[in-house]
RNA sequence: GGGCAAUUAGCUCAGCUGGUUCAGAGCGUCUGCCUUACAAGCAGAAUGUCAGCGGUUCAAAUCCGUUAUUGCCCACCA
């Protein structure tokens, strides 16, 4: 074995070997454990945030495979809709200069399939070498046919029930990509705008109300003005009418005390239904006409009048120059404000009033709240229930409908009915004859008179009705309604496949807190429709990974780490270590990252954070590169017999000591992962191989190894890598196949059963007192620059029997000779300190420097004193001891004894110094 | 505006059921070591008004209130 660990052929070694073992693929004849992936999006490759959910993903799904139950983590990608359509948008015209309308549908939806293929293949290659330990052969991708089947069927379904529905509403118009965007594809930027102030005139010409907007264009769609019905300054005008300045259209003025604050502005608001949320409210109270004055693209259409054409700020600039020249224009002030931008084009979102697909919330909004209320699917940490239960409890209709290119095509079939072949009413008559022995179609008649045809058939044919042509809806569905079938599409539904019945409901959704709203309760809402049952009891919550500065890791900030670059520099293992480390009930993780050039020139992103988990894994490494010649592999039910576990025949404290720290660790292990403290998980683990196992107990024996102490050695290093194994498989799996070439594999080797009988807290601190003795020799050899080749003499004055660990104390401390007994005579010029049991002496002649040592004792006494002050204060406080329980005074009493013991005696070594 | 967090060593962060096993870890710093597994290591050491203020309690880093600063989510002002 190499003095260094060297991961890179290593873990190719094992991904190797896994996969032709078919490891992955569920086996275990327990219960069941799965898990599916959030899948991620396809606009590009994986960075560390990914990582980490990945890694505690396969933490997850490693170690329930070692418990036995029958395992399974379904892979996947998702198309992301509008995401990967906009990126290869922007590609195609950096490259190409084309728009998707040069090429035209078809062949843009090809390009993104190319750009999927080379994407999935990325990202999938990322998560093999990150170890995720996933079944290759289940990967789905949402816009598979797999999934399409489920979308269209749940889409069925809801239509069929009256839960979807089409109507001409107000939503958040991309004008670059043209489409619709949901509220949380946009982000608001804070700019600095203007108030224009202006007259509107009234229609008889006996003067005007004066208006303020930051949109001066949208007067041409105004069909109102508001005033507060309290104010007496507009009282009057109320159902008065005024003219539109431009376009000359009569509107009237209206109360409403919703929409006016008197005290803001001058009192007074435009009322713009068709391009502005509050107004378009308004406007349905109010019954206003709604005019629509945009193109899709964003330009002014014919309702514009004179300004048609023109877009954005050109037609700010002339509808104000415009007041201007008619004199209506008051005043122009400066006024900060928020506008919304589409996350993907970064284009201004306008308020634009179209045909959409809604997805009707309400009674599927309560049932996922009952199942977080009542506890049926519970969050880890638990404050991000409220997250969820506050969103749903919205319960917001849901726009599905996309105007993009890219994703599943809606199915729902429109009649072409424009030339009135049929009278609309006799529509019915025809729909019912044709479709009469159809349960796969269904229709009805739209809020606008129009009949919309949904079909679970892909292709429902056009000429499908005699002398009528049907026409599919253009529009695509919202990337999360896929997402949202997610857990149950991928394992065949609507099918009653073997999958979903030995593997649903998952066991655990991993995922970030950004799309528990957007994803998690979605999926919930879809499971309990489809299913009739949650798709998880648990949503583990993992913190999301910062930058050095301190800004979310994602691919549109470009601050994204690929963890390749990671594992190329530290391996596989020490990063999943690390992500592991970094899961606390904390919300974010700060990551320091750097660039590095490599020798052949390419440079990557690395962060000293990883450090310690590439130092662990050396250290495990060593400690068993250390181990090896001394291991007789005789396989583990043989030497946990030779060792007689069950009752250990050792006297020495050391073997008890590591044995109870062994099991100790175990059962901790286990709990630590049975509630998701994945950070403590490490820990355990880091410290027991680093601590125990290598600083104290290794060093204890390596002087001489026994048939029992190697045998007790390789126990411990065999449970040890059986507990690391999920967090660092490849290491791990490597060290077992050097040491125990006889045993299991460690990926379905069974995770070891703590012995409680062996947990011995007596034994623990018995060591630790013995051990003190080492530290305080340690101490004073630090003190005085003695170097550890140079042997010294140490007495100790003790009532305990310190022969049989005689040998470890002279070993660990360097000493040439080492007497103890209860009435030994302390040594002159003597460096000494005060341990539990006992008070220890180092004889320095020569080189003890007094000063320094009744610096210390001071120190120390000093530190004493005050504790006991403490004490003292305490114990005499009549309330504490009336009202604190006993054990907790007892304890109090204790460590007052032992400051006043350690009082005492260093107060003697001083007086003795002094001599 | 509503909600959720964070503030602990120079840095990154633990600290769950309140009690000196609780004031910690890793990195960094200082001192001494190539001690026959590991210098990616070993041994020793230094470093803190637990953000401020108030409260509850016999007892507060921990519970409550409040202020400040920071971050995130949701809703948004013509």
């Amino acid at each position: 074995m190499e003095t260094r660990y060297n991961h890179k052929e290593i873990e190719e070694k094992w991904l190797k070997n896994w996969d032709e073992q078919k490891d992955f693929k569920p086996a275990g004849k327990g219960p069941h454990f799965s898990i599916v992936i959030p899948p991620p999006n396809v606009t590009g490759a994986l960075h560390l945030g990914h990582a980490l959910n990945n890694t505690i993903q396969d933490i997850l799904v490693r170690y329930n495979r070692k418990l036995g139950k029958n395992t399974l983590w379904i892979p996947g990608t998702d198309h992301a809709g509008i995401a990967t359509q906009a990126v290869v948008e922007k590609r195609l015209m950096q490259e190409e200069k084309k728009t998707r309308h040069d090429l035209g549908r078809e062949e843009l939806v090809k390009r993104i399939w190319k750009w999927k293929d080379e994407y999935e293949t990325r990202i999938t290659n990322q998560l093999k070498l990150i170890g995720s330990s996933c079944d290759w052969d289940r990967q789905r991708f949402t816009l598979d046919p797999i999934c399409a089947k489920a979308v269209r069927h749940a889409f069925f379904n809801l239509f069929k029930k009256g839960l979807i529905y089409r109507g001409k509403r107000l939503v958040n118009w991309d004008t670059h990509l043209h489409t619709a965007v949901a509220d949380d594809e946009i982000y608001h930027e804070t700019v600095k705008g203007h108030f224009w102030t202006f007259k509107y005139p009234l229609a008889d010409g006996s003067g005007y109300i004066p208006v303020a907007t930051t949109r001066p264009e949208t007067i041409l769609g105004d069909t109102a003005v508001a005033v507060h019905p309290e104010d007496e300054r507009y009282k009057k005008f109320i159902g008065k009418t005024l003219l539109v300045p431009f376009v000359n259209r009569e509107i009237p003025v209206i109360a409403d005390e919703i929409l006016v604050d008197k005290e803001f502005g001058t009192g007074s608001v435009k009322v713009t239904p068709a391009h502005d949320p509050n107004d378009y409210t308004t406007g349905l109270r109010h019954k206003l006409p709604m005019i629509n004055i945009l193109n899709e693209d964003g330009t002014l259409n014919e309702n514009a009048g004179e300004f048609k054409g023109l877009k954005g700020e050109k037609a700010r600039a002339a509808v104000v120059e415009g007041l201007e020249k008619l004199d209506l224009l008051i005043k122009v002030e400066d006024h900060e404000m928020q506008i919304g931008k589409s996350d993907r084009s970064k284009t201004v979102i306008e308020p634009y009033l179209s045909d959409q697909w809604f997805v009707k919330m309400d009674m599927l909004a309560e049932r996922a709240m009952q199942a977080v209320e009542s506890g049926e699917v519970k969050f880890t940490p638990a404050r991000y229930a409220k997250n969820y239960l506050n969103w749903l409890g919205e319960k917001r209709d849901w726009c599905i409908s996309r105007q993009l290119w890219w994703g599943h095509q809606i199915p729902i079939w429109h009649l072409n009915n424009e030339e009135l072949i049929i009278n609309n009413e006799e529509l019915k008559g025809v729909l019912d004859k044709c479709f009469a022995n159809r349960s796969d179609v269904h229709y009805y008649k739209s809020e606008n008179g129009e009949w919309l045809v949904c079909s679970l058939e892909e292709d429902l044919r056009e000429d499908s009705i005699e002398g009528l042509k049907l026409e599919r809806d253009p529009d695509v569905l919202d990337t999360w309604f896929s997402s949202a079938l997610w857990p149950h599409s991928t394992m065949g539904w609507p099918g009653k496949t073997e999958d979903l019945k030995d593997f649903y409901p998952t066991s655990v959704l991993v995922t970030g807190r950004d799309i528990i709203s957007l994803w998690v309760a979605r999926m919930v809402v879809f499971s309990q429709e489809n299913m009739a049952q949650i798709p998880f009891s648990d949503v583990y919550i993992n913190p999301t990974i910062l930058d050095g500065l301190g800004r979310r890791m994602s691919k549109s900030h470009g601050n994204g780490v690929d963890p390749l670059d990671i594992i190329e520099k530290y391996g596989a293992d020490s990063l999943r270590f690390v992500m592991c480390s970094i899961c606390t009930e904390n919300q974010d993780a700060r990551l320091p990252v750097k660039k590095e050039k490599l020798e052949d020139g390419r440079e990557i992103n690395i962060s000293e954070k990883f450090e310690l988990g590439r130092n662990f894994g050396n250290k495990l490494w060593n400690a068993a590169r250390f181990l090896k010649p001394h291991i007789t592999d005789m396989g583990h039910e043989k030497s946990c017999k030779s060792l007689n576990l069950e009752n250990p025949d050792s006297d020495n404290l050391e073997d008890k000591w590591i044995l109870s720290r062994l099991n100790t660790v175990i059962k901790e292990t286990q709990k630590a992962l049975a509630n998701y403290r994945f950070s403590e998980y490490a820990s355990l683990v880091y410290h027991f191989v680093w601590d125990d196992l290598c600083s104290r107990y290794l060093e204890i024996k390596k002087g001489e190894i026994s048939k029992d102490s190697s045998a007790l050695l390789s126990h411990s290093l065999y449970t040890a890598l059986d507990l690391l194994h999920p967090i660092m498989p490849f290491i791990t799996e490597e060290l077992n196949a050097i040491l125990f070439p006889n045993s299991q594999r460690l990926i379905l080797r069974e995770w070891p059963s703590a012995n409680e009988n062996l947990i011995n807290a007596e034994i623990e601190k018995q060591f630790e007192d013995i051990f003190a003795i080492v530290e305080a020799v340690r101490s004073v050899r630090g003190r005085y620059s003695i170097a550890p080749s140079q042997k010294i003499a140490a007495i100790v004055r003790s009532s305990a029997n310190l022969e049989s660990c005689r040998n470890m104390i002279k070993d660990l401390s360097g000493l040439s000779e080492f007497d103890f007994g209860e009435n030994l005579s302390n040594p002159a010029f003597s460096a000494s300190a005060v341990i539990p049991s006992g008070e220890v002496f180092v004889p320095l002649e020569g080189i003890l420097d007094k000063e320094k040592e009744t610096l210390r004792l001071k120190k120390e006494i000093e530190k004493a004193e005050s504790f006991i002050i403490s004490l003292n204060k305490k114990l005499s406080n009549e309330n504490f001891v009336k009202n604190a329980p006993a054990s907790v005074i007892d304890g109090e009493r204790q460590k007052l004894a032992t400051q006043r013991d350690i009082v005492e005696k260093s107060l003697a070594m001083l007086k003795e110094l002094e001599q």
